[in-house]
Formats: C-alpha cells, structure tokens, sequence
RNA sequence: UCCUCAGUAGCUCAAUGGUAGAGCAUUCGGCUGUUAACCGAAGGGUUGUAGGUUCGAGUCCUACCUGAGGAGCCA
C-alpha cells in the first residue's frame, strides 16, 4: 500500500493508500467515525464503520484524541458530500501517540494565549495558509530576480557599526569588541553590485524600536535588490513589476489559501502596472486636505500612510521626500537638491509602506558632506567611501519587507501572523 | 517612554458590594453521514500579586506584575 500525500489523494480513487499525519478533528455516532485527517499538505475525512472492525479495534479508534499521530490505511472514494471531493474507508490503522489534552480547541481564543502556543498554532488550517502563501512569495520574489539575471549574494547579519545611524540596535558582544545586528543590508549590496551589477540579498533584519503596533517586529524578512547604472525611474519599474508577480502568482497558485483566509480576491485580481505616482509635494496637499496635522518636511506618520493607502485601489508610488527625513545616502535630485531621489511603495487598503528605495549617493565629496550632515563618523564607512573613489557609478535599489507584503496579501490585520515565529516587543517565546 | 483597556475553570466569557456560573475541552454513556456534529451525566476555582476600605470584595481604592490596542520612534 502505498504512502500518499492527501494533496495528491485524487491520484488514487478507488485504491488502497496509507495516510499519516495527525487527527484534526473527530466526530463519532456510535457505529460510524468520521476523522479529519491533516498530514500537512491538506486535509481529508476518514470514514470507519463499526462492522469492519473488531469492537476492540473500533473503540481503540474512537480514544483517538485531536492531534494524535496516526497512520489510517484505506480506499479512497469520491464523495460529493466532503470539502475536498475525496473521502477514504478505514480498513486498517496505527496510533503512534495519544495526544492528551491538546491546547487549541476548536473553539475560539484570544492573541495572548495563541501566541504562548505559537508552536502549536501553526498547526491550525488559517496559519497553514497563510505560511503558504509567504512561501510562494518568496519563491516570486526570488524568480523575479533570477530571472532578470540578478544575483543572490547574501550580506552579513554581523555588522561592525550601526549602519545608517537612524534607528535603534541591538548590540551584541563580537568577542573583544562590540557587534551590531544588521538593519538592512544595503551598504553591502552597494559594494556587490559593483562586482556582479544586479544583486540582491535576502535575509532576516533587525530593529531594537521600542515600537508595538501592528506593523512592526523587532526581526523581520527583507529582499533588497541593488542595481548598477540605475536610476528611481529603474527602481519605480523593478518595485512594480515584483509587486505584479507577486500578486498574480499567489492568485495563480495559492487561491485555495486566500480562500481559506477569505480574503477579498476581487481587490488583489484590480492590480495591474502602471501603479499611480505621487510626489512627496502632493501627498502632503492630499493629507493636508483630508485633515492630517503633516506639514511640508515631515515624515508620514502611521495614520497618514493609512490615509495615503485607502485612497487608492492600486499600490501607490510616493516619490522625492525631502532630503532631511531620509537616510544619508539617499542621492539628492540635481533639480531640487532639497528632496531626495527615493521612493516609498505604499500598498493598497490601508496596509502602507511596504518597499522603500531610492538612488544613492555617487560623488565621493557629497557622501562625506552628508555623513557630516547626520553627525556620523567617516572612520566607520572607508569601505563604503572606497566605492565613490574606485570607478564610481550611478545606482539605485530598494528594500521589501516580506511579513508587510504577506499581511497585504493575506489581509491580516497584525504582522504576527506572517512569519512562523514572531519577535515582537515584549515576546520572544516560543 | 506615554495613553487606553483587560486579567475569574485548560480555553472563551458571565456574575447590582451579599451562596462562583455557562459554552467548549477532558472523562463516562447514547446515536449508521457527521461538517465548530448532536443528546445526557461527571470532575474541574487561593477570581494576576500585595496591601487597604467595608459587617461582607471577583466587584471599590492604591501599588506592582502580565497581556492587548494605540501614540511616539521606525521599515
């Protein structure tokens, strides 16, 4: 007999199959058991009638609680009345372990107790999905760029000072000296994309914020790719085009996920290239208007983005803030040295910044005028100054946080739910 | 760091300052098509911690702890 998968049951109609997995859920009358049976790759109900077993066996089977480990051997039948189509007889089966007293009920809980059990949650049919959905868009992420012929070199997670000087770290002892966990890998593709030319790196990121809302995580994913030669224009087309895989893969290829999540289809199905583009300029007369406290030179708060986000059915390109709010090597536009040359890609219903990005300083002189102007020391940045003085060259890139996109795409309402295990201000348990 | 809210059975929640309750889960019994199955029964509690007010506190007051939502900060 052999050992099927319940995604490829179908396959088998009318054979004889070994499944193994764990119980999911059960219910009983008496002489019939019908258990749901989940094995990772979906979930399938099993049928036992009394008759076919000894009444030893058949009570055996019924002391099988939820999450169980079990091998069930039977055939598979179409069935119309189950969710998958397929149904399998028991005739025969093997419990590895009794599970006592499993945790998550099939009845409702609150975030706290969920998150304390976060190990056990993943095991839940709404986590699966959304787990499988940030998986095919990783795999998006990483055919996008490898088929423009982009390569992967990934950036140390060590980092030897505080990079960009703009946000909090978390400090670590290097032996004899002190370490910083990396905020983003950036400094290092610059340095890479003057060795390969179109780079990008994938890793996990780290911030210290003391920042607790829904749309942050003190460790989360980010893909940044890095191009020589390019300018914001480049960036803006590389950033639209990612968005657009992204999204038509997943409704390509997970929209049994998206449905077990139901999520709204039609709002993903509207996407489509080219996204609306707004300068910094007149984003803050739209906030402006629609009574946000932002005035010209600040920073969009978390509301304003919102805002910003729920005027729109499509991602949104905000292009050229100015200089002052953004990081030190954002390259100023020759027109307007006053703003940068960088972009935000705000996504749609009120989910905000998801990619960030921009062209970078090339001149030697300016980059060291503007490390002066954000009070951080040169010592620190010789490598990264060296790539202004061996054959300098125009380039841009932008980086993507993956849990920010996955929680667009999955409509969830908290980033928590869009990686495995969450590191947020005050859990880092499980 | 600040603001708001919440901590009662394993879980989700009730309980006017006056006997501690329900649903789910667990255990036992019933049911040949269940879909968060259903029906019957049982066990299960130092009401987050420490003080205080009161004849009497789950309920009111103070401090602390823990969690949730948000602000700031940040992506």
């Amino acid at each position: 007999m052999p050992a099927v998968y319940v995604e490829n049951v179908g396959d088998h109609e009318g054979s004889e199959i070994t499944l193994r997995g764990w119980v999911y859920n059960k219910r009983s009358s008496g002489k019939l058991q019908f258990i749901l049976l989940r094995d990772g790759t979906g979930s399938i109900q099993c049928v036992a009638f009394k008759g076919n077993f000894s009444p030893e066996q058949f009570d055996v089977l019924d002391k099988a609680t939820q999450e169980s480990s079990i091998e069930i051997r039977g055939e598979v039948r179409k069935d119309s009345r189950s969710p998958g189509g397929y149904e399998v007889d028991v005739t025969g089966f093997e419990i590895f372990q009794l599970a006592e007293n499993y945790p998550i009920t099939p009845k409702e809980h609150g975030t706290a107790f969920l998150m304390e059990n976060r190990h056990l949650w993943l095991r839940s049919s709404r986590q699966h999905a959304i787990l499988k959905i940030r998986h095919e868009i990783i795999k998006a992420c990483r055919d996008y760029f490898d088929d423009q012929g982009f390569t992967l070199i990934d950036t140390p997670i060590f980092t030897p000072n505080a990079c960009e000087g703009t946000t909090t770290l978390f400090e670590t002892q290097y032996f004899d000296q002190m370490a910083y966990l990396t905020q983003s890998g950036q400094l290092y593709n610059e340095a890479t994309a003057a060795a390969f030319g179109k780079v990008y790196c994938f890793g996990p990121t780290f911030r210290a914020e003391k920042s607790k809302t829904r749309r942050h995580l003190m460790e989360f994913w980010m893909v940044e790719p890095e191009v020589a030669y390019a300018n914001l224009e480049d960036t803006m087309q590389l950033a639209e085009g990612l968005i657009c895989l992204i999204v038509d893969r997943v409704l390509t290829k997970r929209k049994q996920q998206l449905e077990v999540l139901e999520r709204n289809i039609a709002a993903l199905e509207k996407i489509s290239r080219p996204f609306p583009r707004l300068s910094y300029d007149e984003a803050v007369k739209r906030l402006q208007a629609a009574g946000s406290e932002i005035k010209w030179g600040g920073d969009f708060g978390g509301g304003d983005e919102t805002l910003l986000s729920e005027q729109h059915s499509s991602p949104l390109l905000v292009h050229r803030y100015p200089s002052e709010v953004k990081a030190f090597y954002m390259q100023p536009d020759p027109d307007r040295p006053e703003v940068a040359l960088c972009v935000d890609l705000l996504a749609p219903e009120g989910y905000g910044e998801i990619i960030g990005g921009g062209q970078r300083v090339d001149d030697y002189d300016l980059l060291v005028k503007r490390l002066e102007d954000h009070k951080l020391s040169a010592e620190p940045f010789q490598w990264y100054l060296d790539l202004r003085k061996y054959g300098t060259f125009p380039h841009a890139g932008f980086g993507m946080g993956i849990e920010r996109v996955v929680a667009w795409i999955c409509g969830l309402s908290h980033l928590r739910e869009a990686i495995a295990f969450p590191r947020t201000l005050y859990r880092i348990y499980p």
